[in-house]
RNA sequence: CGGGGUGUGGCGCAGCCUGGUAGCGCGUCUGGUUUGGGACCAGGAUGUCGGAGGUUCGAAUCCUCUCACCCCGACCA
């Protein structure tokens, strides 16, 4: 490709709408351009790397077995009525009428067109198991769209269903796809980790996220030090403390805490660890008050709440609610005193402490040297309501935890039997007996690898493309290309062997001057560049550098098209 | 949805407080000189100052409404 009859509208400077790394390299290499808000148009040389990626993901789909289909991006209302998820999925959705004043969405994910297609045409065991797969655009109407195209409403993702006879088929194709996966991170050159994920209320045996390794990552992601154990955040187990609780050592006393309304501030004040505190937070489950306690030093994990039995769905109280109930503003609320119908749910390490501090259920006092049982019933209910934290112990007993952040760029998923049961789908057994095939589903975010892949690969020049990934394997900089015509024409030679060894070629044919040349191939990222100039010439030499090199490297003309295809290939 | 902010040429910004009819850098076009790291000189083009309404002799500037975009929050007892 020649550079002057190419499109590539580089910028000197990012545009201030893009806060992230990738963000404004996607921007300033001419890769996309924003239309609105979270959505862009991706430009001739951002979409080569769309394609490859889809390249990668399609070679390791089919040869993991499944089959490319291509279903509607606007679907009917009436499948996601049939799931219940036409109201489930609320203002995510985007809707829209026909002329007929039909409901229809623009399709933010496929489960129910995949299975209506099962439904009509899988009648047979004989047909499973069988896994469809497309590359289709969704669209997702983001509370707030970010970052570019990791965080767009409309996007590109390779969505996966499989089905099977059974819960044995349907580990089998799970972990197919898992394995699938992997290779496909691996081939595009990702610092990945595969991790376990919440089912969240779609309910399965399994899930996993697979991340890519970013400090920009929206998710927290949490790895044993010792061991392969690593889990979302939101799912991450902590384990009860080792050691039981200690005795009651301390009377409890009333403190004044006057505008002390966090638990960092009453520490403060008392001058006692932060550790020893202990925060009530009020949530509603319909009209049913419940505090929920976590240490004053944890957090409370909404994913893990949400498990309590009979908690879910909840929300948090408003300041009337509270009051209504605890006769106490925000801020000073605590288990002591309650009335006997608030449930009170505490997280494993609240019911290990002992002598604590919490609010008074009085405006402007807390408690110290609270023990449950003596100064306040044991708690109803104890469960895993917290984040956990660096340096918690992992779950399967192997070493402590880190946090690290991630970018989600695939997800596989167990389904089960919800969707299949939902709308009717059934199969033929060897004995003739009707079942719901067993469905897996695995998405990939195809636009959203391309953005995390810019986050693990730049440096301050501009991106540094993973070769399976680069729109141009090759960036061709002929210095002086329309003054020398020794240069034109070792370069012409030169453009077309490599062409013809099969190596994608970009060659910089502008009349700019090298330093411009230099920058823009830097920033665009291609991962081999070769220089052309006159004194290199008289030398019988080229150079060659790679995008992380140092420096460059002169190669012998005679035998420059054999090193660099060796390079490259 | 709540809070904050920004809309001025393709990009980055100044001007606004204190009204007088728009400016800087980059980019772009023409000519010339340059040519191994984002050149220099000269000349030129590009703006309904997001939109609508209002105040005023006069509005980018003040007021009202509105639209778009960005950031933060939605972890709080």
């Amino acid at each position: 490709m020649r550079l002057s009859r190419y499109f590539i509208p580089t910028l000197k400077e990012a545009p201030a709408e893009a806060e992230l790394v990738s963000h404004q390299l996607m921007l300033r290499a001419g890769l996309i351009r924003r239309l609105g808000s979270g959505l862009y148009t991706w430009l001739p040389l951002g979409l080569r790397v769309l394609r490859r990626v889809e390249q990668v993901i399609r070679e390791e789909m089919n040869a993991a077995g499944a089959m490319e289909v291509f279903m509607p991006a606007v679907q009917p209302a009436e499948l996601w009525q049939e799931t219940g998820r036409w109201d489930v999925f609320g203002p995510l959705m985007l809707r829209m009428k026909d002329r007929h004043e039909r409901d229809f969405c623009f399709g933010p994910t496929h489960e129910e067109v995949i299975t209506d297609i099962a439904r009509r045409e899988i009648k047979s065991y004989r047909q499973l198991p069988v896994n469809f797969y497309q590359i289709q655009t969704k669209f997702r109407d983001e509370i707030r769209p970010r970052f570019g195209v990791m965080r767009a409403r409309e996007f590109s993702m390779k969505d996966a269903y499989s089905f099977d006879a059974d819960k044995a088929g349907l580990a089998k194709s799970y972990q197919a796809m898992f394995d699938a996966y992997t290779r496909i991170f691996t081939r595009l050159g990702l610092r990945f980790r595969a991790v376990a994920a919440d089912t969240g209320a779609i309910g399965g045996s399994a899930s996993h996220e697979f991340q890519v390794i970013a400090d920009s990552g929206e998710d927290a992601i949490a790895y044993s030090t010792d061991s392969g154990y690593a889990a979302n955040v939101e799912l991450a187990e902590a384990l009860a403390p080792a050691a039981p609780r200690p005795a009651a050592a301390r009377p409890m006393e009333k403190v004044p805490t006057p505008g002390k309304v966090r638990c960092e501030d009453v520490a403060a004040l008392l001058g006692a660890p932060l550790a020893t505190t202990v925060k009530a937070i009020a949530v509603m489950h319909d009209d049913e008050f419940w505090l929920l306690l976590v240490r004053g030093d944890h957090t409370l994990n909404e994913v893990k709440a949400s498990k309590v039995p009979g908690l879910a769905p909840f929300r948090f109280a408003t300041e009337a609610e509270i009051e209504r109930h605890l006769h106490c503003k925000p801020g000073y609320i605590g288990p002591v005193g309650l009335a006997p119908e608030l449930r009170v749910v505490a997280d494993r390490s609240v019911a290990a402490m002992a002598d604590f501090v919490c609010g008074a259920n009085e405006e402007g006092f807390h408690f110290t040297g609270v023990n449950f049982a003596r100064d306040l019933p044991e708690p109803a209910a104890v469960a895993d309501l917290r984040n956990v934290v660096p340096g918690d112990p992992s779950p399967d007993g192997k070493g402590t935890l880190q946090i690290a952040r991630g970018i989600e760029v695939g997800h596989v998923f167990a389904l089960g039997t919800k969707y299949s049961e939902a709308m009717g789908a059934s199969f033929l057994d060897e004995q003739g007996q009707p079942h719901p095939p067993e469905m897996g589903c695995y998405g990939i975010g195809v636009t959203r690898v391309v953005g995390a892949a810019i986050e693990q690969n730049y440096d301050e020049r501009g991106i540094i493309w993973p070769t399976p990934m680069a729109p141009f394997q090759l960036g061709l900089v002929p210095i002086g290309y329309h003054k020398i015509d020794a240069v034109r024409e070792a370069t012409e030679n030169l453009y077309r062997q490599l062409t013809e060894a099969g190596i994608e070629v970009l060659l910089d044919d502008r009349a700019e001057r090298p330093g411009v040349m230099f920058a823009d191939m830097e920033l665009i990222g291609l991962p081999h560049r070769v220089v052309i100039s006159e004194r290199g010439l008289k030398e019988g030499q080229i150079e060659y550098q790679g995008r992380r090199d140092a420096a460059g490297e002169k190669l012998d003309c005679r035998n420059a098209i054999a090193l660099l295809s060796e390079r490259i290939s």
